[in-house]
DNA sequence: TTATAACAATGATGCATATCACAATTTGGC
DNA sequence: GCCAAATTGTGATATGCATCATTGTTATAA
């Protein structure tokens, strides 16, 4: 029998458990290996579970039925998916695709939700997470409505950065395993134009760019397409 | 002293719980009364209590830099909003502003937060409440970025006439205190637009309209339009 | 390494929707 | 009910971005 629990524990949504606690609910999880490209679960099957990333990075989208994509969040090592469907037992909201290989934690929602009745401090975590997640879903909302795709652009350059970012002596460089098609759908554009605008942004120094990766190297003029 | 129990029994947040419960509670609320055009609070003040609709229309918004607006929500009685300052204790998101004059209930965070760590099962409705919000907010990033604006208006008409429609002979009535340049800020358009396909709308016998309430008499071709 | 397929860049064109300007209508205060 | 102010409707024009077509480039596998 595996013990999960130095897994669990570098989870925030788990940290500050007692050993005892994080023991137990380890016992009750499952952990897989995920190559690049695997799906973990699709939008609308019920959902039965929370997932959390151990390696790895996952990418987290919603479909038209025409089939155009829009990428949610791109979550990596620590981060917890698919908090909703524990709370409201309805399907899942959007599909989980692994974009780097690694691995996937797991707790069936029947198991989990018992520690959550019994121990509130549990339950405020997940309060904090989604608040968390709500106000960037805000945000979000409020950026497509109203900024232009240089705005959402540089916006979302900025926030990969800050989330996926490592720094380096020119800048910060994101080096996400993410085509420009993927890109544009994080900001509901076409691969085309983020092409242009990347373009657009070298050509005016504020990034550099160097295969799949992009460094910003002048934030602050990043922040003046805002 | 005031007995607010008999409000707070309609809020969906509060109900079932233990009538004794529900009197505490109530005691620590405030009520006050709301004038269309007063503002409950400002987008980036010290977020300090958690608010509920008693009567009356409310409308959540927030601001670009340029002072253009993207709404949120439209709430009604029985809504509860702020809830995430409850949580994370940061300011608020995004400002409130009555729109139909009413009572609006609130109640501060010190005082709640105590039956948020003793009482689970409040906890727990503070949860399914948040999950909601982040499926519909999830939702309206998808719309967003996909959908064009006879697709977003035709959604958000069906939203509003979901949640304020009035059954009658002709169809469901859409009777709220929105000009049209709100209606655009609903679904990140301009006024002229709204104006344009509203038109489109009741030629194609999918709507009627009179003064600013918007009948739906043809909602299956209405979704046409999705 | 070369072959082949996937992906990215680039230019030309078209369309949806923003913007602007003004007329028409409705609303709210006295 | 009347008037001023706000809101709405409507046409003309501008433009940002999607779409289409093609070429160039980068990965993948034999």
């Amino acid at each position: 029998m595996n013990d999960y629990s130095q897994f669990l524990g570098k989870i925030p949504l788990f940290r500050d458990l007692s050993s005892e606690e994080l023991k137990e609910i380890s016992l009750l999880a499952k952990v897989r290996n995920y190559k690049k490209n695997m799906l973990i679960f699709l939008e609308g099957e019920p959902g039965e579970a929370l997932f959390f990333v151990i390696s790895g990075k996952v990418k987290i989208s919603m479909m038209t039925e025409d089939g155009r994509e829009q990428i949610l969040h791109i979550l990596q090592h620590g981060d917890v998916f698919a908090e909703v469907v524990l709370i409201d037992r309805g399907p899942y909201p959007a599909s989980a695709e692994v974009i780097e290989t690694g691995q996937i934690g797991m707790l069936m929602n029947d198991d989990l939700e018992n520690y959550l009745r019994t121990n509130p401090d549990l339950a405020l975590k997940v309060l904090r997470l989604m608040s968390k997640r709500l106000r960037l879903a805000q945000i979000q909302v409020r950026d497509l409505a109203l900024k232009d795709t240089y705005g959402r652009l540089a916006s979302m350059l900025l926030m990969l950065a800050k989330d996926h970012g490592e720094d380096g002596p020119s800048g910060i460089t994101i080096d996400l395993p993410l085509g420009r098609q993927e890109l544009a759908n994080l900001i509901g554009t076409t691969r085309e134009t983020v092409t242009r605008i990347l373009g657009d942004f070298k050509k005016n120094k504020c990034i550099e760019l160097d295969k799949q990766a992009i460094t910003i190297i002048d934030e602050a003029k990043l922040k003046t397409w805002l």
